[in-house]
DNA sequence: CCAAAAGTGTTGGCTGTACACCCATGT
DNA sequence: ACATGGGTGTACAGCCAACACTTTTGG
């Protein structure tokens, strides 16, 4: 049957994790926690905890998200369903998230200590997430090549050469510069605001933006 | 956290439900069960069912699939996990799988009666399955263009004029027959048998097997 | 005037698409 | 002989990758 039947015994406790990049100086980053509880007291996990009742996945996703980064209008989306991560019998739905660096704020009081690690440089992670870290960025990789996913890394406006030094973050090898212009800019995934970048001691940049703030794919 | 805590509570219902595709006589088809319990009792639905204690989502899947077919080393893979099919506290992670209508062979005998339908054609289902089949079919219709999905809609050996009416049946437009078969080769995820199939009152034709039994990407 | 990043076009190879006829077989 | 499906090639267009210099600004 495609739905519970009524009938007495425990279900299974279902977790909700979240895999949340940035890009931070070039770097791509993903958010971990220091796990405050056995089993894996004091390891580093991803953020996630137990569904509560009466919430949706999605919901659950969107808090965990907005609990650790203060952010909630960004790119989320579903990743995968594990039910073999640890030994006990769990089912643990992943999603991932793109958050800018400029908005998402740590909450520092937490008791758990979030702190952003490089992809490529990651601690022993507790469970098998770094399974699940890899398979994200395989998604991420994969979304950037054929949709505007990246909408949620940058700030609202940004130059060309922000955008592509995300794309090289991510992808961790360098791309051409008029290649990746005319390919974004054939795309139609964004336009020029008209206001340019001061901010250089160089010559100033035209400033663009997303042209949709929500997922498109292509 | 990333996994479950130790304490007491009931956890949520999880279900697995898969949506198994076959092509029989130039239609995409789907594999629907009579649901036999409240809620929806005798409406259809796609076969599911509780995930059993101590059972992974894959076992499940493939058990529920081996159940209903007969089959089990087919493609089969993760959908998505649904978390409000029904208003139900409860969470579903859908499979879906492809079978060759020869080895594919229905328990006649089930209680829920089973029976496969043109995707076109669905009767009302029970909970929002529609939405589940036609996520599923996007998936499918997608894949088909850069992997090797199809090895296990058809029987091990086939012609490509058999290959390319399943690809016709899955996207539902006819297909250019130089091109279909400059691709699939190019593609490389052919190759001849050495084999002529003689079933014709026709031209014979080279049979032609799948190099990998198993799922490919491109 | 120097350093630093912005901006801009062309070419060649490859890939995908459109399109029509002859062949082998069975009846 | 005819009906049925099997099998094949070419030409054009769009896409992607490689590649280097000039411009603007601040210091």
């Amino acid at each position: 049957m495609s739905a519970p039947r009524t009938e007495s015994g425990a279900g299974r406790l279902v977790a909700v994790l979240v895999v949340i990049f940035r890009v931070e100086a070039g770097r791509l980053q993903v958010l971990l926690i220091r796990r405050s509880a056995e089993p894996f007291k004091d390891s580093w996990s991803l953020p996630g905890g137990r569904l509560p009742p009466g919430s949706s996945l999605l919901e659950a996703a969107v808090h965990r998200l907005e609990v650790e980064t203060g952010v909630s209008e960004v790119f989320l989306e579903q990743l995968y369903t594990f039910s073999d991560l640890d030994k006990g019998d769990s089912v643990a739905a992943a999603y991932w998230a793109l958050v800018d660096r400029e908005s998402a704020r740590l909450a520092r009081r937490n008791e758990w200590q979030p702190q952003w690690y490089d992809v490529d440089r990651l601690p022993a992670l507790a469970f098998q997430n770094e399974t699940v870290v890899q398979l994200a960025l395989a998604r991420l990789r994969n979304k950037l090549a054929y949709s505007n996913v990246a909408y949620s890394l940058l700030p609202p406006e940004f130059t060309l050469s922000q955008l592509q030094q995300a794309y090289e973050a991510i992808l961790s090898h360098v791309l051409d510069k008029r290649n990746f212009r005319k390919r974004i800019l054939a795309l139609g995934i964004v336009e020029p605001t008209g206001r340019y970048s001061s901010e250089g001691r160089h010559r100033p940049a035209q400033m663009y933006r997303f042209r949709e703030r929500r997922p498109v794919v292509f």
